[in-house]
DNA sequence: GTCTATAAAGCGATAGAC
DNA sequence: GTCTATCGCTTTATAGAC
């Protein structure tokens, strides 16, 4: 019965094939993502990505229909790969000031891999795809609620500084995600990764002033 | 006597020229820093740069030969901008620590008032340019060292952490003049501007926990 | 120095064979 | 779905008249 009507027999096929669609795509936003993190939106180009992942510019167009789709699924996977390290942080047993820290900390390992996308610029035609994106935003809220959580619980035992609204401390753990010093710190090249991850978090959650 | 010979008439006509020479190219200037601040240097296109100074592009590259030496100008006029700021700290009595919260209020208005270009991605043609850019270079080095003063005067006085490299606390100082943050702030509308400036630079200077 | 017009190159996206 | 080849447009930069 080859016919595709028989689920046990249809089934490992179609999911081998799907297995490869889903391997493929996942190499080409693998690449997108980093050329995203190493030169940002504007600069990266579609030649580009083909070249880094051996295939033809065409082929790509035949699994996202444009270079903003490109990118989009590039920020819902780190997205997504940010709410599996939420996840994991279940199981943790800290103090909410704990989550947070470790949450920071994990950013910017990400950012020092070559992984973190640098934000797109306010004007961005990138910026329209991903306000537009039901994947992109719902990860976006979804992280943000589990911060805010965090946020909240943070400022009610005292540990996170009660005078700074909930959502400034938000914004400045994404923005910290991307940090520059983290790269000027690198190009100094007097540091390794793991000193600078903490200068960082430090100047962070302590700030410049002595305490 | 019409010839240009006589000092005394050809110097106030060569200077006339000179003045309308250099009013246009600030012009220019100033209008390549806005749209650097808004959209970034890769987005920013010469057209754009034509129309909003109101001339010809072909009369922009009699100006400056490269779109590269069009935003360093830009670069150059932000960095002499700080020269000014930081001279006008010399008159006033306040502590190192002060000076850098001065300092680092006057990059956050700078930029609330659309004026601090972003800083060009790592490989970003820009980059180039500003490097061997002598005026930038040298600019950039008398900035960082008039604030590397402050820095080491401010952490043997025990009011900046002594546990941090003076590098890390200057490239915050940079990093924050560009912090996404207030940019996040604003759009979310919640705040005026000096609230936006007041709140980063708490969390810059105390940093997020509870002091 | 300013303009109009255009060259030269790079880009996102597509056609059509296989 | 992959490829080669190319379209159509934008962008940087320049030529040449005035």
């Amino acid at each position: 019965m080859p016919t595709a009507a028989t689920p046990t027999a249809a089934a490992p096929k179609r999911s081998f094939r799907e297995q490869m669609h889903i391997a493929r795509e996942d190499a080409i936003v693998s690449a997108v993502n980093r050329l995203l993190a190493e030169k940002g939106f504007e600069a990266m180009t579609v030649d580009e990505v083909a070249a880094e992942v051996g295939i033809a510019k065409a082929s790509l167009y035949k699994h996202f229909p444009s270079k903003e789709d490109l990118a989009a699924a590039a920020m819902v996977r780190v997205m997504n790969r940010a709410l599996d390290f939420l996840a994991t942080r279940d199981a943790v047993e800290a103090s909410p000031l704990e989550h947070l820290r470790a949450v920071a900390r994990w950013t910017m390992e990400v950012q020092l891999a070559g992984e973190m996308p640098s934000l797109p610029s306010e004007n961005s035609t990138l910026r329209a795809a991903l306000a537009t994106n039901k994947d992109y935003v719902d990860g976006l809220m979804a992280v943000s609620d589990r911060l805010g959580e965090w946020i909240l619980a943070a400022q009610a035992a005292g540990a996170i500084n009660p005078a700074l609204p909930p959502i400034a401390v938000l914004y400045t753990l994404y923005a910290r995600a991307c940090d520059p010093v983290l790269g000027f710190l690198k190009g100094s090249g007097q540091m390794d990764n793991a000193q600078i991850v903490d200068l960082v978090l430090s100047t962070c959650f302590d700030g410049l002033r002595a305490r």
